[in-house]
DNA sequence: GGTGATATTAAACGATCGTTCGTTTCGAGC
DNA sequence: GCTCGAAACGAACGATCGTTTAATATCACC
């Protein structure tokens, strides 16, 4: 099997059970197990569990995020500084968190969503530095691409589109499928990028 | 003050600590601390820690969900069984909960968000019996409301519905304010109940 | 072959967790 | 006055937590 040095095998093990049960739900112990490692390394390699999840957010939507800015700023340039359609904004938004994290044994979402919730300062500034920004460049872009809302309801509205997706990513094919009653088929990324899109651009021109 | 039994006191104070800081995030030792009774009281009245929480859920999202369907079924009665906006159907959806929910002294919010993202088979399952009933009626409203999307999309689409309301109500005064820079302004539910339902059924009606 | 830095290991630490136990307090009913 | 059950109490239980320590293993390099 491949089993390359004990720093990334911690930071795969512990992916998936943060996504699972969520920062306080699991154990380093739990992690160093399905890691096939010692209970010290990950002291030893993190410094901390809290090191260990500041190092997970940050090498996930660090380079998430820089994606969807190198994006933005490419469709800027190609429009020639004119205002881009709120749907072509949007699409960069959704797209890359929801082909990276949609799909078998993608097991980050779940701690995404926790995270945003989370209540651990050091966290919450961690999210903060990461995400910020990114809500800046799309802040801006949005104003100027729906100019109809006064910057208190494109505030909000963004919200929602922020919570829509984390919901959609983190328990679609649980809590909601259930409720429905519905078979647990796999989520197409592409419909789902495809309906995220549509619902929150329409939110968004609504006046 | 008003103390009233001390079974009533664990309850607030569980709410209290639990939408801050979550279910695992919090100590029975806290709670009885903070309701100013016994640490055994919990187990004496509640069984054990997650029978707390169970009582806190049933409560609160019993009574919730009861209010939303006796308002659907009174707005289905008057307009003589003829299918219902969309606009009334999500406002009848999002007006109670946010009105429970949005203001100051009002940590329920936070501790339902986490109950969505919840891993304890137990609490899932009393997620499912207090939102079963609900999903089912509002989802057949709704479809006759929207008949053009078929129900795969309309599912998706409500689900974003949900992580709208849920991610508004739970951090619309943290994270997404700290993002934009913004002073913490308290919430209007009005305004809240409002944008939510121009921008879900902007989305639901788009094809 | 020895040396020193890096990595891994077993074992233990103190702290905190949820829960349980035996007792005491309290008030209504006979 | 007495009893009995509900309620609250202090104290302890066993378990698990994150972290630390000291010893051992691994290996490139002179």
């Amino acid at each position: 099997m491949g089993t390359p040095d004990t720093r990334q095998r911690i930071l795969t093990a512990a992916e998936e059970l943060f996504g699972q049960r969520g920062f306080q739900g699991v154990s380093i112990r739990e992690i160093t197990h399905l890691a096939d490692a010692n209970l010290a390394s990950v002291n030893y390699h993190f410094g901390s569990k809290a090191g260990l999840i500041r190092s997970l957010v940050e090498h996930h939507l660090g380079s998430l995020n820089q994606e969807r800015l190198d994006l933005l700023e490419q469709a800027s340039a190609n429009s020639g500084g004119a205002t881009l359609p709120v749907e072509q904004i949007l699409d960069i938004f959704f797209r890359p968190p929801v082909f990276r994290f949609v799909g078998p044994g993608r097991t980050f979402p779940g701690l995404l969503a926790r995270l945003h919730n989370s209540c651990d300062p050091e966290l919450i500034e961690v999210m903060l530095r990461v995400f910020g920004p990114l809500a800046d460049r799309f802040l801006t872009e949005l104003c100027r691409s729906v100019p109809h809302l006064e910057p208190r309801t494109l505030l909000a509205r963004v919200n929602f589109m922020v919570g829509a997706m984390i919901h959609a990513l983190a328990e679609g094919e649980t809590m909601a499928q259930a409720f429905a009653g519905l078979e647990p088929r796999q989520q197409d990324p592409e419909f789902l990028t495809r309906q995220l899109v549509l619902f929150c651009a329409a939110g968004l021109r609504h006046e």
